[in-house]
DNA sequence: CGTCTTTGACCGGCGC
DNA sequence: GCGCCGGTCAAAGACG
């Protein structure tokens, strides 16, 4: 695609970049934004692991130094590595000889008073880090414990509510064709899993108003159980298999005709449209995806794309991607069906969230309207069902009119501003949220990005914002929100530690830092390119954001682990 | 050479 | 019954 080759290409780049860092730290200035944001982040940088131990206390007390002046000094310490690079050990004569300058022009004594304190400090906030951490870790323990004993709740009042047995039996036929039932579902993790049984639960009650419907859901549930085969219903044999499906699907949707009582349709899909501002021809949402068709639809002068999830060989999943009509910098992204095979982290949120929107959909029929009624006017209900929703802050709507019950999240708002959880999002952005958007387009948006949001990017980004530079911006209010989205992103990112060092990174960094750009975003062929991708909107951030945000960027591609590339491939997302 | 995208054709539903 | 439309397929071409 369109994306494919600036992704590699990017990719490219940055891996020159690597290695000349790695190989040369020398040759600098040019990759000194790269390198420099790399070597902020408080934890995983390569080189000062390297040189570690020895020169890691000077280093120390040169930020502390210039703690006053977070981003300023960040340089100035990058700086310094950096031209060390070459010379190991010459940064530490460096400050040795600048200290013992200092020290023959000034007294000396405050000096080393002076070093003393700021070790000290260093300890202390050494201390204290571990101790937020193990915090962060319990708690983070905590949160998926009552997220999983909430889903299994959930399911239960459902099943006690609906009387009805056979939750895991009934898939509705549209979601028995389009997306595996428990089986595969459970593969994305527990909030999935609640939701999933949520799906399945209304599915089943659904299903006893048909129970022709029932029996063949059945039977391709087992199927689906003991193999693929039920996706492949959906996918690979779709040509006949889906349509017949969709037909059964569509029809007694159509014949009830109205949305409200699309819950007790069983053959209705819902659908989980996501409407991002993105120059991207697609958003970034960790999967994997390739495109099976394109067709201009009517009213709308763009075209929309069809996407099939290829992360598995027969996902059901499938996405349609479209530009608004009205406003052709949003981009409307339309989620169906369910992931069978597990998900990469940067791909779980958007899961969670379409697969949260989507059981609010199709919960109850009496709550149908108030499961949507819920969405829009408690955006925060989702968090109930998913602590990683993002979305519960912005505009979610429900599409009356569609063949299909559709809920539309719509991302091109500031959060802040209509949103349930507005604390989430401190400051109203006057530019649309990036999380999700393709790190592609994240040049394009080169300040920090602490809307909630930004969990769409691969979490290990988040260790990005560490290197953000600054204290330039209005810090308070970033502190919060960057907070807030550390807090979102340690709750989310699978990789705790990842999670953590972003967050100390930008507590430090003291920026509004949270730019998650890194999207680690696997994707098979694309993956590379979507890791690419997101390496190299960091690069390109660069340029845009001098070096504070786009520093941000670099550090987390550079310095966050590359779990995304090699998991997955995710991306997209 | 394998994979992915493009694009015209085909299919089925729906409205008139 | 016909045409429109949305959605999908699959051959051909592009790309790495």
């Amino acid at each position: 695609m369109e994306t494919k080759k600036p992704e590699r290409h990017c990719h490219d780049h940055v891996h020159d970049e690597e290695e000349s860092q790695e190989g040369e730290d020398a040759p600098a200035m040019e990759h000194g934004a790269l390198s420099l944001h790399r070597g902020a982040t408080l934890f995983g940088q390569r080189h000062h692991e390297e040189a570690a131990a020895g020169r890691r206390g000077e280093i120390r007390e040169v930020d502390f130094f210039s703690r006053d002046s977070g981003a300023r000094q960040q340089d100035d310490g990058g700086g310094g590595r950096r031209v060390t690079g070459g010379g190991r050990d010459d940064l530490n004569i460096g400050l040795d000889l600048l200290t013992t300058a200092t020290a023959a022009t000034a007294s000396a004594g405050e000096e080393v008073t002076a070093a003393k304190n700021h070790k000290m400090e260093a300890s202390a906030v050494e201390a204290e880090l571990r101790r937020v951490v193990d915090e962060n870790r319990r708690l983070r323990g905590m949160l998926e414990e009552l997220t999983r004993s909430y889903g299994t709740l959930y399911q239960q009042l459902l099943q006690v509510t609906q009387h009805h047995p056979h939750q895991h039996q009934h898939p509705d036929l549209m979601n028995n064709r389009s997306s595996l039932p428990h089986t595969h579902l459970n593969t994305m993790g527990a909030p999935n899993t609640s939701t999933r049984q949520l799906l399945e639960a209304r599915a089943s009650s659904t299903a006893q108003t048909q129970p022709d419907a029932g029996v063949e859901d059945e039977a391709s549930d087992g199927a689906g159980e003991a193999s693929p085969s039920l996706s492949n219903n959906a996918g690979n044999n779709d040509s006949d298999g889906k349509r017949k499906l969709s037909q059964d699907g569509t029809a007694p949707s159509r014949e009830n005709g109205e949305q409200a009582s699309s819950a007790e349709l069983p053959g209705r899909k819902a659908r989980v449209s996501v409407r991002a501002r993105s120059e991207a021809p697609m958003i970034s949402d960790g999967c994997q995806w390739r495109k099976y068709g394109q067709k201009m639809a009517k009213g709308n002068p763009c075209p929309r794309a069809y996407y099939r999830c290829t992360m598995a060989v027969a996902c059901p999943v499938r996405k349609q991607v479209q530009r608004c009509a009205e406003d052709k910098t949003i981009l409307v992204t339309t989620y169906e069906g369910h992931h069978n095979h597990p998900l990469p982290p940067a791909a779980t949120t958007m899961a969670n969230t379409t697969s949260a929107a989507a059981s609010m959909l199709l919960s109850g029929p009496a709550t149908s309207r108030d499961g949507a009624a819920a969405l829009l006017g408690h955006p925060a209900a989702l968090f109930h069902h998913h602590a990683s929703i993002p979305y519960a802050s912005t505009m979610a709507t429900l599409s009356a009119s569609a063949p299909f019950p559709t809920i539309t999240l719509d991302l091109t708002q500031a959060p802040g501003s209509g949103g349930g959880v507005g604390g989430l999002l401190g400051h109203g952005l006057q530019r649309p949220p990036v999380g999700m958007i393709h790190p592609a387009v994240a040049p394009a948006m080169p300040f920090p990005v602490p809307s909630p949001l930004a969990m769409f990017l691969p979490q290990r980004a988040p260790p990005t914002a560490a290197a953000a530079p600054a204290g330039l911006v209005a810090r308070q209010q970033q502190q919060q929100s960057v907070m807030e989205t550390v807090t979102a992103a340690i709750a989310t990112d699978p990789n705790f530690t990842t999670a953590l060092a972003a967050a100390i990174s930008s507590v430090m960094a003291g920026a509004g830092g949270a730019h998650h750009q890194a999207q680690p975003t696997p994707r098979g062929s694309n993956t590379t390119g979507i890791a690419g991708e997101a390496d190299g909107s960091a690069a390109g951030a660069a340029p845009a954001a001098p070096t504070t945000t786009a520093a941000g960027a670099h550090a987390a591609s550079g310095g966050s682990p590359r779990l995304a590339t090699q998991s997955c491939t995710t991306s997209t997302t």
